[in-house]
DNA sequence: TTGTATGCGTTATCAG
DNA sequence: CTGATAACGCATACAA
């Protein structure tokens, strides 16, 4: 049990006042560069960090952000989407010195209580936001509590990309109340799914394709409301009915994939080609068509939403829609120490995710 | 802007004094049970919640736990192992208000700083440690620190369950040398890679198999070197030379996998029989091997050391060993919280992996 | 430029 | 059984 230096220590081995310690170890002024350096010296010597507890009680700050990750055990860790974010986040938190604070749990109830309690233990000095979802009770209780929270893959707005949100934007003004000031809201990190749709669709319809399934994740999530919303845009525009290019409704799980997928194509008038919102989910939709044996891209092409070592193992490789997730995590983070800071929460747009073709997508066959 | 209730709220509020507030909040001796009960009711209506620093400030306990996971960056998220782990880990953590500390790093060196740091900031109680080396500098370096920790997947000693580990056991005594004080060595969480290498061995030895190739995972980590001395004694024993039963190493990565894959399946006489350390690069081989024509499990038998969804949704479907990895999690927080009580650190042994035979495993060809 | 005093919220040690 | 009082380590307003 090695007793860790205080500043104490520091003072008596360098002949000054505690305090005086605290602003040379600080960078503040009231101390000359000689003490500074010494003091440094010294601190440096003894291996002295400051004891994050103290440095919270005084500071009112606990160096720390959370996330919380609301997921049912069952579809826990078939996605590499969460480490790669976390990866990014950290990043720029660790340059730092803020600490990440995780948890997994079950729903979205656990979710909030989990807040609560960091908040009420003053845990956390913020949180990152993770699975926005359609009349998200997040974003009120975050503010309410006055808990900084950056909420990562909010609405596209189009347009509007400077603090606060386009009040016009009807999914921004249900995510968050007028009631609560402006100054509180949580900032969000916008991925633009409509985009990525659109780009995804065209893809497939320049390649000829007029029979198209997106198979959507979890209903509740709002960017699967959102590719769902673009997707039903662009078909009307191209005068694609829902019989033609529609969405169905999936948990994201291997399960509910390969079911999905064995239902769509036994239709009489199967789709040529499919969307998967997840890789897992397009991997287990392959499994099926080569079960069934229907050639892929020959009969069916594939595209998955995500990419990640997944989409690149198997034969065909998938056509996917590659996200520099990593990049997303470390604007999430830098957006948050900035709020930290004392900066207004803003709206952040992330790059645009790239349609990257592989082997899994071609013509459909001729005959339709 | 809430202001957050502390004691001294509920103090003024129920009429007693701080101190008493205190005793009646944590169960000690020395209140009324009528004041406690009012004390009790009082903080509950506040939404009282002990303030984590000014806690850990007094009590010199932090109320954290540490993991990191130093993992290059291009074998990210590839595995769901982690997070099955962690899901355990929190169950147990949570119901004991511990809060985990998560962090990913590049490498054990950067490892060993984060440990460092947190022990200096005292920002966590103790640190569960993944993926055992050989030479580990981790256990020697944490018992230095006195910063408790549980090592996950450690050395397979048969026989000593019991505190400490089995002198007589060379990895064991290399992994922590005996310099260390017995009561601050890390505890250990055995994984029994030999008895589940054979288990996998005996599966495939069963169906005909004598040409079987290990696909090994990183070789500085211990359980790889586990899992190769476990075949090499096993391989002895039946009396086939590493010509027909053989480990080779791979980075764990879905492309070393498939390249792994390619070139051994390109030799005059390709084995029968691939066994991949992890899941991902079982999905590669699969997918290597449909690439070159080869029929799984015709002409092809594969086993994933590690189930997961993936190993489900590939066609054939993979033959692989079954762990309880959210069990396994659960055991590891349950000795780090042990050891915190006060508790002398233990090895303790998790459940033997099972196999479960699906698709991707057959009697090899009549050939051979 | 430096030292002194006080507070942060909790626990723990004393007297009453 | 209860109520002051002193730590814990750091930051900071204030006095020297």
């Amino acid at each position: 049990m090695v007793r860790r230096p205080t500043i104490k220590d520091i003072a008596r081995r360098s002949g000054v006042s505690e305090s005086a310690v605290s602003f040379a170890l600080n960078d503040r002024p009231g101390v000359s560069e000689d003490t500074r350096a010494r003091v440094r010296r010294i601190a440096e010597e003894l291996g002295w960090q400051p004891n994050s507890a103290a440095r919270a009680l005084s500071g009112e700050r606990s160096g720390a952000v959370g996330l919380v990750l609301a997921r049912p055990a069952h579809t826990l860790g078939v996605e590499s989407f969460f480490l790669r974010l976390v990866s990014g986040v950290q990043e720029v938190l660790s340059a730092g010195r803020i600490a990440l604070l995780f948890q997994v749990v079950e729903d979205v109830d656990a979710e909030c209580a989990v807040y609560r309690r960091w908040w009420a233990e003053r845990r956390v000095d913020g949180v990152i936001v993770v699975d926005p979802r359609i009349d998200d009770p997040r974003p009120e209780l975050l503010a309410g509590l006055g808990l900084p929270a950056v909420m990562v893959g909010g609405p596209d707005v189009p347009g509007s990309d400077s603090a606060g949100s386009d009040p016009s934007d009807p999914a921004a003004a249900r995510a968050v109340p007028p009631a609560v000031p402006s100054a509180r809201r949580p900032s969000t990190i916008r991925a633009d799914d409509a985009a990525a749709m659109i780009q995804v669709l065209e893809h497939l319809h320049g390649l000829g394709h007029r029979r198209i399934t997106h198979l959507a994740g979890l209903p509740g999530l709002a960017h699967t409301a959102r590719r769902t919303a673009s997707l039903r845009t662009w078909s009307e525009g191209r005068g694609l009915g829902p019989d033609r290019v529609r969405s169905v409704v999936t948990d994201y799980s291997d399960a509910e994939g390969a079911a999905a997928t064995r239902r769509v194509l036994a239709e009489p008038e199967p789709p040529t080609a499919l969307v998967y919102d997840n890789d897992v989910m397009a991997l287990a939709g392959l499994a099926v068509a080569a079960e069934l044996g229907i050639a892929v891209p020959g009969r069916l092409s594939i595209v998955a939403w995500d990419d990640s070592a997944l989409c690149r193992v198997t034969h065909p490789r998938l056509t996917a829609l590659v996200r520099d997730t990593a990049a997303f995590g470390r604007l999430a983070a830098e957006e948050l120490l900035a709020v930290l800071a004392g900066g207004v929460p803003r709206t952040r747009q992330s790059e645009l995710p790239r349609l990257e073709p592989r082997e899994s997508t071609a013509p459909p066959p001729a005959a339709y």
